[in-house]
DNA sequence: CGGAGGCATGACATCGGTGTCATTTCTATG
DNA sequence: CATAGAAATGACACCGATGTCATGCCTCCG
């Protein structure tokens, strides 16, 4: 593999001159960098990053923690989906700006954290992200204590710069909608109770209805999954048992998170109730695969993780750029849409409230 | 950051005695070794694997260079998840070897494929990985022609190594169990047009039928998904319509993929038609996100992606070991298990058949 | 006790670029 | 036309490891 000498013998200048043509930048003659260039065209030369970083100081790398890649495939969990979008849009404005993404994966070994953050120091990365799967509180190693991190989908103790999703924000929106649809009785099946998101969700749901002037009814509102729940099915089957044999029953399920609406939606078909005929379902996460894919498509409040994988690697850039200072901790809500798909019935005679509501909101 | 030359001299030692150190590669007395290691201890010393590189012209580094990241969000496409596996499989393989994995996503723009290719030449890496979502033919840069390169989940016409699903073998095993469980009348729905897998899986069907004694019905065979087609769920369903009315309708509709089995459910479920005790449905991929969330949980063949990751990953690693010839092309199939699950019914009275089946193929 | 031979260590050059500073070549201006 | 000052280029050291080869130190055995 031929090295800038070579390059500078070819085109006859001297190797210094190949680097400024390689970087532009200093000042070089038109006719000098033609001639560079076909020399290095000529000779296929492709120039090494390892010596460039080691006289500069700069890897031009940016390391990437997650877990998403590998979750646990045993687990029936959704493999890796949403950090997978997080990291496609972080790895995009990297390049963009030049930055080349190492990506680790730690998979279930979280023990091998460590080792794995050594070998990324080993690359003298520049800086680094850590994404996890679901919105969590997180601890990281000591051994990267020093440098440039952005947490991405979860938080720490410590107060790490961070990105979360505005789960508060999103259900809050749903809910909202659902009310401009006419729906008063709204019931919500939430997330597992270890979950960040649970806690925040259900209270968008609460300020939604109660800026709706509807009575919160601890009846609509149930736990319909727990981690590592074998059974979950048959939680869920009493769950909706109950919530359907009310005296006074809802018009739409809000469920916890899309897998849950798709649960929802066998077993609603198991009762021969219609969506959304009989009843409206709406989810949250919006993972296309899902609420574009089920019959009919799910209504679901879009967790933004294009923008929070985006909005991170800027906050990364401005970092290592000195622009941001370290200790000045940043937490960056990211909200993103409801898309209204056909699982929720708009009904009429309360389009007034809509009106209404809208106004008050607008 | 220290230098081995500060950790040499807070040892008391030479650099290069610091290096065997490191490396083991060479005789060191337990004192001294103790030593140095206690100083590496002090100074917080992390290696710089720019420098090592430059000298031992060996990078530790492996690139991966695949679509499945950021595989068209907008497409409604299942985002990357099939990739994921074979990457995070290969990840795992190759970091257990020491080695590092630079992984870079060209997502839709196939145009940055040369200067995401000049990126990974620039790290020097000693290997490359290319994979894709789909099983299909592709086409190679050329700028990297003289490295060692393993294709997976996909093949070229310049005979460069790859791995690739057995996706003949694994519908014929699909189909050979459903004859035992007693099906005769099997439809198939293929997948579309333009992919590898659909003329392949129909070879495995045609297969099991013909080796079952089966005779071969055109009219339980159609096309019913075609790649870019916006109505999708019209073509599925005038398909469904004449296969279910066919005069000898099928007891059972193997669907070319997950993501058809799972509209199918829907649309069988508008129809009426409970699942498996009126018609049964298979799928093929096992995309447990789909194959386990649906209700009831659906049978289908596995893409052995995980199995496939590892096997290239080590196809690399011999190949870059030299222990593989680069041109001797090697092509590998790796089959995947069929899981059963509660969406194929057993019809009893054809367990003699099932014997004498079993029998012929065990 | 002396020397062969293995074990342990060190000296020094080198990998391929870039930073620093010196030097040469223009260009503009009086 | 001389010359200041900018533009363009070059000389040389150096980043932090490892490869090569030399050498010092033991140990074992005759």
């Amino acid at each position: 593999m031929s090295t800038i000498y070579d390059v500078a013998k070819e085109a006859g200048v001297s190797p210094k001159t190949v680097s400024r043509v390689l970087n532009a930048d200093a000042p070089v003659k038109e006719k000098t960098r033609v001639a560079v260039e076909a020399a290095m065209a000529r000779l296929a030369y492709v120039p090494s990053n390892a010596a460039r970083t080691m006289r500069s100081r700069k890897s031009g790398l940016v390391g990437l923690i997650t877990g998403a890649i590998s979750t646990s495939p045993g687990s029936g969990e959704f493999a890796g989906l949403p950090a997978i979008h997080i990291i496609q849009a972080a790895q995009r404005v990297l390049s963009e700006q030049g930055m080349t993404v190492l990506i680790s994966d730690v998979g279930e070994r979280h023990g091998q954290m460590a080792r794995l953050v050594q070998t990324l120091l080993e690359h003298r990365v520049e800086g680094l992200m850590y994404v996890v799967e679901f919105h969590e509180r997180i601890k990281l190693p000591e051994n990267l204590d020093s440098q440039s991190v952005v947490l991405v989908n979860c938080f720490d103790d410590a107060g790490t710069p961070a990105v979360l999703p505005d789960d508060e924000g999103g259900e809050y929106n749903l809910v909202r909608g659902l009310v401009e649809r006419g729906h008063s009785r709204i019931a919500f099946l939430t997330p597992p109770e270890q979950q960040v998101a649970r806690a925040l969700r259900l209270k968008g749901y609460q300020r939604a209805l109660s800026e709706a002037g509807l009575a919160y009814d601890p009846a609509m509102v149930m736990t319909a999954a727990l981690t590592g729940l074998a059974h979950e099915f048959d939680l869920l089957w009493d769950v909706l048992d109950r919530v359907l044999g009310n005296p006074d029953p809802p018009t739409v399920i809000c469920c916890g998170n899309d897998k849950m609406a798709m649960r929802v939606y066998g077993l609603l078909s198991d009762r021969g109730l219609k969506i959304p005929e009989d009843i409206s379902v709406v989810g949250y996460d919006d993972y296309r695969i899902i609420s574009e894919q089920l019959h009919p498509p799910l209504t679901s409040a879009s967790l933004p993780y294009e923008a929070m994988g985006a909005r991170a690697a800027h906050m990364l850039l401005s970092m290592i750029r000195k622009e941001i200072q370290p200790k000045e901790t940043r937490v960056d809500l990211v909200s993103g849409p409801v898309t209204w798909r056909k699982s929720v019935r708009t009904y009429d005679q309360t389009v007034v409230n809509i009106q209404s509501t809208r106004r008050n909101y607008k």
